[in-house]
This record gives structure tokens, sequence and C-alpha cells, in this order.
DNA sequence: ACCCTTCCGATTTTT
DNA sequence: TCGGAAGGGT
């Protein structure tokens, strides 16, 4: 592909090595081919050893690619650069801790110690676990941060804002915060100003009111704000004003935040002495004690600094990255290579800004570095910039096509940042540019796809670049489809299978994670030998309560209704045959229980798994959160699925991409979390606790709410992404959108070509290879130690033991729980959908709605109402709690919801059981009502009335 | 301005 | 399920 001859970008990136170089290399321009001569350029020199030159990259598998390829073409053998700096950040950071990092922790004033003992988590569930635990026990500690517990969703909310807070060199120190740490939590108010100002813009020459006023003009809606809240007009100024006032944005950044900071900064520090306990590092500390080793210890940082530094991919380094970079340069020799255009990766704390504002940051960082002493040594305005300008990819349509995709707006309105000004220029290498570039939709997304494929295939109008040059027709395996996400992705897999088509999914599905995986474990260990760890598992799903659950495994005196189906499944010949009954049993028919079922089938016959065996292969899938990686085998003639993430880096003569609906590329949204860290406004809070008023006590933050709205939704990086997309083809793109187009398709230059989906179904024979269209890669390594249970234990110790008090204290108290199945078969079959019941308790529903006002007896599992702190609390799967004394029947519906949204659709719901429920307690008086957890509030709910209830199965309309 | 109701969207993946 | 956003009515 690539020309042994270097271009004359690619010559002047080899051939200068000393100095600072920034490169741009667009898609396609022989970006790995030029790097790795470079490397072999600066290695060669009498004087300087592998040892000398770092060569950062941001995958494993890159860093081996380059490995690779530079003993191809270098004096070094494969077994000299074993060892040689050619690896990820992260790898870097763990052997520079590894020799050096004993004493790391001290410098944030720590006592724990980094041993040679010291693991990396490299599982974030299993982080997640670990850090729940951490969490527990700081509450317990820190009794004085109980108004932000109250408002945190979850404490995982806080490990992300750590890992955050870590990728952006933010650190805490027992005393306070590292370096100039405190002052990224303070925010930027001058850059915040700017962006403020930016919005808040009059607009057609001052006639009409900014952007900013004209969304404010909500300001409040749907929100409840503490006292201190300027009122709507307050903010806004009166009729006919065009903007806010200059002082809202002072009044709206400046906030005390210094008991958030507080908070955040001690569960922080206490996290991380709670790993260094634990002996663990995860991905992010481990940057951090690099970072702060290197950066406090002068003796390390000579020994660890290079005299050759290069960086690939430079667009996906985090801030903290660039800093590390810097760090480890002796010299000023530094090389970043990369694309802007293909930064996707913010979600794993990539910074585009470090490649787009690269001199400002360079610049930036280096002061920071050597404020108090002199540790890097560059000077920006040496910079050389290089540019790879020629593609040898695709052709020059496809180049032209992608250019725009990077300035196509992904709204109606959108104004796009970038600008073609900013885009190297590319030129095709291409033998020849019959490019085709045309757009379907159809209803049938699926099928039309595949229309679309077979239509390509042996056609000679999209022809590709065969061996020699020459054009040839198409082939099933030159074609990819891309998505946005996994579950398209599945879905097409799914509706291919149908027609047997030879197509492959390519990339990761966490499998064992789900409902199914669990109940089918659990049935598995009830076949192997009753497992009470099974039995617990399918009681609890039918709704059986603690008690009952453990009585019931006492006694193993299973009901007749699970046990005759255990007896069933004994019956069946394979695996397979039960894991499809169980499936069965519970609904399962979605694309994620076949891809379970043809993963434990593919497993099951191809290797020689007993079902214990089995068993523990599911289980250490669900432990280790296995990722089962799904991949099309080289040989087949097959049409490749993966998501546009894991075709980065790919090629393909013929590009379809796919799902381009409304939706499927969604604006990078501010978050959903309570306390969140946003540049350039700092560290924020989004709910405030306070218990001075009585009700509610939950209150929306204002200032949070106005800031938002000064940081506009930005679609920058789904403009990229789809840059990555259309740049992975080599002759011909097709977009594909099923009922609702988004933007990018409508606006994107492409032939419309009509289409009558039908798919041919092909002849297996034919493709016998891809019969089973993925092959499964059994986990490996060590069991992880965390011990896993399905139902979390704690949670049901903690309901038995108040169930005891409650039924000491009033033993008269007695109650029935519904399972949230029977709950949302209810509402269906009322609302007439096509539902069909399944248990006894939905036959009873059915029975009920259908013969109203009819007779109705629920058989009745018993409960009690369960009290914490004199508020009742919402546990998980019990929605519905119906409290029964002498006299008096209550329905409670319990909501989390404690300040708005109508009560309409909870009536129709508590109607159902309203009905169920008089007429099981005749002679009771039985109300109705909606218990809010968050403020311990409740309201009586008027239920529907029969004939309400009747008219609306008959007609099927709201009220 | 306030209240009620409905609608919409729940990513991506590597270290 | 569950928040955010927006539309409609008074």
């Amino acid at each position: 592909m690539t020309d042994p001859t270097p271009n004359d970008g690619q010559r002047e990136l080899i051939e200068n090595t000393k100095g600072l170089y920034l490169v741009d290399a667009g898609p396609g321009t022989g970006k790995t081919f030029a790097i790795t001569r470079r490397y072999g350029t600066i290695v060669d020199q009498p004087d300087v050893e592998p040892e000398d030159t770092l060569l950062a990259t941001f995958t494993r598998s890159a860093a081996t690619e380059m490995k690779e390829r530079i003993v191809d073409h270098s004096t070094y053998g494969l077994r000299e650069l074993a060892d040689a700096p050619i690896q990820t950040f992260h790898s870097h950071c763990h052997d520079i801790l590894r020799e050096h990092g004993y004493a790391a922790p001290t410098h944030l004033g720590l006592d724990e110690r980094i041993t040679d003992s010291t693991r990396l988590i490299d599982d974030e569930l299993i982080e997640a676990e670990l850090f729940r635990e951490f969490f527990g026990g700081f509450r317990d500690d820190h009794p004085e941060y109980a108004d932000f517990y109250r408002v945190l969703s979850s404490p995982g909310e806080l490990l992300d804002l750590i890992r955050e807070l870590a990728s952006k060199g933010v650190f805490p120190t027992t005393e306070g915060w590292y370096r100039d740490g405190e002052s990224h939590l303070d925010g930027d108010f001058e850059a915040f100003k700017e962006r403020f100002d930016a919005v808040n813009e009059p607009r057609n020459d001052g006639r009409k009111q900014s952007v900013l006023r004209d969304d404010l003009s909500r300001f409040g809606r749907n929100k409840t704000y503490l006292s201190d809240a300027p009122s709507k007009s307050e903010l806004r100024g009166g009729r006919g004003t065009k903007q806010l006032g200059d002082d809202v944005a002072a009044d709206v950044f400046h906030e005390d935040r210094e008991d958030l900071k507080s908070f955040v900064h001690d569960v922080y520090i206490e996290y991380l002495r709670f790993a260094l306990c634990r002996n663990y590092l995860n991905f992010g500390f481990l940057q951090l004690f690099a970072f702060v080793l290197l950066c406090e210890d002068r003796r390390v940082r000579r020994l660890a600094q290079f005299e050759y530094v290069m960086v690939d991919e430079f667009q996906d380094t985090s801030e903290i990255q660039f800093k590390l970079a810097l760090l480890l340069s002796g010299t000023d020799n530094f090389c970043a290579v990369g694309d802007w255009k293909q930064s996707i990766y913010s979600f794993q704390y990539a910074d585009v800004r470090n490649i787009l504002d690269f001199e400002d940051r360079l610049a930036q960082f280096s002061t920071d570095l050597n404020g108090d002493a002199e540790r890097v040594a560059f000077d920006a305005s040496d910079l050389t910039r290089i540019e790879l300008r020629e593609n040898y990819r695709s052709t020059e349509s496809i180049i032209d096509l992608s250019e725009r995709a990077i300035v196509t707006p992904a709204t109606g309105g959108e104004e796009v940042d970038a600008s073609l000004d900013d885009v190297v220029e590319l030129s095709s290498n291409a033998a020849f540019d019959n490019t085709a570039v045309e757009e379907i939709t159809h209803e049938d997304e699926h099928e039309a796809v595949l229309s679309t494929i077979q239509e390509i295939v042996g056609n000679d109008d999209y022809a590709v670049e065969g061996d020699g040059g020459d054009p040839r027709p198409p082939e099933y395996r030159d074609i990819a489809v891309f998505t946005r996400t996994r579950d398209y992705g599945r879905e097409l897999l799914e509706v291919a299978d149908e027609y047997d088509f030879p197509m492959a999914y390519d990339g990761g599905i966490e499998l064992f994670r789900t409902d199914p995986a669990k109940l089918l474990l659990a049935w598995l260990r009830i076949l192997d030998s009753d497992a009470d760890r099974g039995w617990a598992v399918v009681l609890e799903r039918i709704g059986y309560t603690y008690d009952e659950i453990e009585h019931i495994l006492e006694t193993d005196a299973y009901p007749s209704d699970p046990a005759a189906f255990r007896d069933e499944l004994r019956g069946s010949e394979s695996i397979g045959a039960v894991a499809r009954r169980v499936l069965d049993r519970y609904g399962y028919t979605d694309d994620r229980a076949d891809v379970l079922l043809h993963t434990i089938q593919s497993v099951y016959d191809s290797t020689t798994l007993t079902r214990g065996e089995l068993i523990r292969f599911i289980e250490r899938g669900i432990e280790n959160g296995t990722i089962v990686d799904v991949r099309a085998s080289a040989g087949d003639d097959s049409v490749t699925v993966q998501t546009i993430h894991t075709a980065k880096g790919l090629e393909y003569p013929i590009v379809i991409l796919a799902n381009m609906n409304d939706g499927s590329f969604p604006p990078r949204s501010s978050g959903s979390s309570v306390i969140q860290y946003q540049d350039p406004v700092g560290l924020r809070q989004r709910k405030i606790y306070s218990e001075e008023r009585p009700s509610p006590h939950v209150y929306d933050n204002w200032r949070s709410d106005v800031l938002r709205r000064c940081l506009p939704r930005e679609y920058d990086e789904e403009r990229r992404l789809l840059y990555v997309a259309v740049t992975r083809a080599e002759n011909h793109v097709v977009f594909a959108a099923g009922a609702e187009p988004n933007t990018f398709f409508e606006e994107l230059p492409a032939d419309d070509k009509a289409i009558d989906p039908s798919v041919e179904p092909l002849d297996r024979e034919e493709f016998t290879d891809a019969e089973l269209p993925f092959t499964v890669t059994t986990p490996q390594g060590p069991i992880s130690q965390t011990p896993h249970t399905l139902m979390d234990e704690t949670v049901f110790e903690e309901i038995d033991a108040r169930m005891e008090a409650t039924l000491e204290t009033e033993p008269e108290t007695r109650g029935v729980d519904f399972g949230s199945r029977v709950h949302e078969f209810a509402e269906a079959y009322v609302l007439d959908e096509e539902v069909t019941p399944s248990n006894p308790h939905e036959r009873r529903i059915v029975d009920f709605v259908d013969d109203l006002p009819g007779e109705l007896y629920v058989e009745e599992p018993v409960t009690l109402p369960i009290e914490i702190d004199g508020h009742r609390v919402t546990i998980s799967g019990i929605v519905d709690l119906v409290h029964v004394t002498a006299d008096q029947v209550d329905i409670i519906d319990y909501k989390t919801d404690g300040t708005r949204h109508a009560q309409s659709e909870y009536r129709k719901q508590l109607s159902v059981y309203y009905h169920v429920i008089s007429e099981w307690f005749v002679g009771k008086d039985v109300t109705a009502s909606l218990f809010y957890t968050t403020d311990g509030t409740r309201e009586q709910v008027t239920p529907l009335t029969s004939e309400e209830l009747r008219s609306l199965v008959q007609t099927g309309v709201e009220m």
C-alpha cells in the first residue's frame, strides 16, 4: 500500500530528528511508515540506543505493530527491541513505578507505599465494587458530609469524578491540593466569560434577544430553587431587554464551593489511601503517581528522561499524558504525531485541545511545570509543523466527502466551529476514481442494507482496486458496515442470520452481566445440584420475599411450578435445549438472548466442557464482566460489522455507514451526575440538600442551571466520528437510514438510491465458513478475588433485620407485594397491548379486567412494610406495597421523584391494583396513594372507576 | 406565570 | 425507570 520511497512530508519527518515537531497526519497518509522509519533513523545513530528513545502509543497492539515494522527496517532485531520503551503511557508509568515508585505516595503526604505486590486493577467493574466498599466506610467515618450523600445518586458518580480529575492532573495531598490543582477546581472566570459573552450577544443587529436570554425564558421551569435564587425577571431583565447583564456572569460563576471542595478532596485522598492499603492502583492512579514522582524527585526524573520522545495518536492523549510526555523529555527532541479530526475518545479523557492548541498548551504546561524548579526545556516558538498530504488509501471523491463531513452541521441550526482552513488538504494516490457515494432510506433499514450489499457484490459499477491496481468486481469481504452503537450492529447481524447472510460482527459484547445470563446460570446450578444460589435467584425473580425464600431453602420444599420446570429441563438432551427453554420461560427472545444462546452452544460444542465447567465459565464471565470478543475470521468471505470506534485505523474498499438516524449521533451532554467537574467552570454541584424548609429537601442549584446553558451542546466529536467512518473507505461509501434520517444524512452530498428491499436468502452450503458467524474466546487469566453474589446479600440482611424489628413493635401489620413483571403486565393489558399471561398472577389480572367487576382471589404472599428512619424506603423489586390493618388497606406506589410530574400515568397503574385489592379485601376501607420517598410526603390518588378502566381497555386511548 | 401532560433518550472502548 | 425538555391550557 504505502510506497516504500517516502514522499516529501514523510521524508521531512524521517530526516529531522532534532527539535520540536508537530505532525498533522491525516487518514491513510502513511503515518506508521514514517514514524517507524524515523525511529530507525534515530536509533541508527552511533551514539543512540533504543533505550534513549520513547515511542508512546495509544494501544498495546499499536506498540506491537510499531515494533514489528521497525524491525523490518532497522539494524535491530525483535529481541533487541523487546524491552525498548515502545509502549503505552500506562505501561510505561507502570514500569517507572515498579522501578522507582516505592515512596511516590509520600509526595502527596501519604505514608503508604507502592511495592512489587501492588496490583493494577484493569477491570472497571471490580474497581467499582472496591470503591463501593470504600465509600461505605467513608460514609460511616464522615457524618459531616451527610448533605452530600443525600443528593448523590450512586457512589460511582464520585469514582468517575476522581478518574476525571486524575486525568486532568488535579490531585489531592493530605494537606490540600497538589500544585495548582485547586485553581482547576475553582475554574477560570475569564475563559467562562468569553463563552458567556458569545451566547449573550443579541442577534439580528440587536433587534432579537441573545440565545442565552431566550434559552432562559424557561428558567426555573420544572425546578425548585432555594430562596436565594433570583426571579426569572431579575435574572433576565425586564420586557424588551435583549441580553443578560454583565454582572450575571460573575454572579453565576462565583459561588461558595468550599464545602464541596473539601468533600471531594477528602473522598479523593481517602480513596487513594484505601487503594494503596489494599495494594492496588487503577489506570488513572498509575499516571498520577508517575507524574508526582517525576515532578518531585529530580534524581528519578533524570534517570527516566529520554533523549528523544515521539508520541503517536496525539489527539487521543489526555492532559496528564501531555504533561507526562514533557516531563519524560530530557531534551527538546519532541515529536507529536496525530490528526485532530480523528479524536474520538473523549470519554476516555482524550483532550482534543492537546493537538488543536498544541503551541499554547506546550507553553502553558512548560511554564506550570517549571514554576518552582527547572524541569523541562521547551521553547514553543521553535515548533516545526509537518503535514503529511498524500493519501494512499482513498479516492479523491472520498477525500472530498470526508472534508464535507467534518464541517457538516448535526442539527438544523448548528453553527460549526471548525472550518476547512484547519483541515490539511490531502491528495489521492488512487489508481482510478470511480467512486459511488450513495444514500438509501427505508423503513426496513436492516433489509435495505442487506439488499444493497447483494446489489454491490459482483457488480462492476462498484469496482474496487485489485492487486495490480486494476479494477475488479467487489466481494463480500470488501464491505464493512459501520454503526454508532453495538446494539445496532447486533440487530443487523440478527436479521442477516435469518437469511444466512455472510456477515460477521467484529468487536466486544459484555454478554454475561445480563439478566438472561444470570437466570440461565441459576437454572444450571439448580439442575446441577438444586443449589441454593440457583433457587434463591429463581424464587426472587418470581416475587418471593427474602424470608419466604429462606424458609423454602431450609425445607427444600420448592414451589410446584418451578420444580416441575426443573424436571422438564432434566429431560432436555443438550445444554442448548436447556438454555433455549430457560430463555423462553422468561420471554427473552431478543438478540442479546440469541447471542447468549449461540455462545453457550458453541462453547459447549467446540470444547469438552461439562455442565459444571460451563457453570464456572459463566460465573467467570459474570465476575470479570467479561467482554465476549466476537471476531470475524480472516479467511471468510463475509461482510464485517463493527462500531466506528472499533474501525479506527482499519480500511475497507467499501463502507456502508448505517443507522444514520435521528438520535444515533447524540450531542455531548453535560453529564447527569450531581457533582461534576467541567472546564472552564470547575467543580460544581447540581443538586443541593437542605432541611431549611419543610419540603422538598432537594433543591436545584440555579447557578448550575444557568452555567450549563452558557456551554453549548457540542457535536464536534460526532462529526469527527463521521470523518473517521468515511475515511476508512477506499472506493465507495453508502449512507443508510431508516424512517428518520438525521441531519448528517440530509446534508451530506450523496446520490439518492431508491431501494425496494428484498434479500435473497443465500444457500448456506456456499458459505460454510460463515455458518457460525463468530467464534468465542474463552476468558483467560486469574479469577477475580471479589466474592460474587447474584443477590446483594447486605440488602437482604438489612431487610430481614428491619422486618424482625417491625414485627415486634407492630404485630398487626401485614402487606402484600407484587413483582414488577406483574405490574408491567397489568398495565400493558389494560392498555390493550398484546400480552399473554405466563404466570398465575398475570392470569388473575386478565380474568379480573375481562370480567369487571367480577370476583378475584389472589394467593397471599405476605411481607411487611419497611421503614428506615421514619421514612418508607424504595427497595428494588418492590414497587407497590399494600399495607393492611384490621379495617384498612393502603395501596402505596413509591416514587423517588418528589417535586414534579403528573399523577396521570401513576393513576392508571395504581387503579389496576386498587380494583384487584378492593375485590380481595371486601369490607375493608381501601385507599390508593403515592408515597414520595424524597421528602416523605404522601398523596392520595383517586383511582379510575371500573367503567373508566373498561373504556381504557376498549378504546386504547388515554383518558 | 403556573400547572399538567407527553415525549424522548438512555454511547462509544482502551489502558 | 427517570430526568430533561417542551407543548398546551388557563
